[in-house]
DNA sequence: TAAAAATCCGACCATTTTACTATGAAAAAA
DNA sequence: TTTTTTCATAGTAAAATGGTCGGATTTTTA
């Protein structure tokens, strides 16, 4: 029941493109140092988001990426499915079409991982990256 | 987010083994016929589980698996705990000790990690396999 | 115009995990 | 003593994981 290091590490660099919101394009080496992430594999993970049209890009020197929306509008289970494919503890409940197993109709197990999926995708789409951003605004000032 | 087959033929095969409680020992070549597993890499499974204090094997002609416990106090949440490991969709946010990583105080990404492993873990420390054998027969009744 | 700072792209790679298969020993009942 | 079962260990092909490497392209800026 894990997730990959491409959602792990790719929430990670959407909340501290989040945290820089306004500031203009971040250069991905910034992100991956802040973040602790290797360069080369962040890259990797950020052409996906910006496929999937989360992040758009600024090329060049003084380049870098944005969010393409502002933070309240994107969820974390817009990211982890981008990233990690439709959410579904087992294939055959995949959010995106299940080629079906033939006994689908009387297993029992499946409506199990139905309440699981349904579960996992409740707590990530409740949560945008602004929550996020707060949330650290709130621990920060708890510290002081 | 995906489980491996471990939990999920695990299931199967336990709740199979509920569904025939009572009726003394049951050879693992029946479940794996009804569940349509691989027989040899169900006994692989299910030594985990004997091992993990959740079926108990009875050895020779007429012997089999019976579960350790009635199906009342056997959840989903232990089955898979025994085969996957703790529920953890990131290992810093493991169930059991995580060895910590060095941001951990300040690291927002964690409490959403927290949150979805609450929430899976409530959701499969619901479901016992008597809930799974009761739902099984409202379905049968319905399609009568 | 040239250098620097970025994104972009595709290939490669070592290790681990997954999902098995295969073989055979040991135990217990018939 | 034959059959039926669990038990244990080893092997294995394929896929996924988590990267690295090298370089092309685009844009700003000196």
């Amino acid at each position: 029941m894990r997730l990959s290091t491409r959602g792990h590490y790719g929430l990670k660099a959407m909340y501290d493109l989040a945290r820089h919101y306004g500031a203009g394009p971040i250069p991905l080496k910034n992100v991956a140092e802040r973040q602790n992430i290797s360069g080369h594999y962040l890259e990797q993970l950020i052409a996906v988001l910006r496929k999937g049209g989360l992040v758009k890009s600024v090329r060049g020197s003084q380049g870098g990426y944005v969010l393409a929306r502002p933070p309240e509008e994107i969820r974390v289970g817009e990211i982890i499915r981008v990233l990690e494919g439709p959410i579904a503890p087992v294939e055959c409940v995949s959010e995106i079409k299940s080629p079906g197993c033939d006994q689908a109709d009387h297993c029992i197990t499946r409506t199990v991982w139905e309440k699981v999926r349904d579960s996992i995708a409740m707590v990530m789409d409740s949560i945008s990256l602004a929550d996020m951003c707060r949330e650290e605004e709130r621990n920060r000032q708890n510290r002081e």
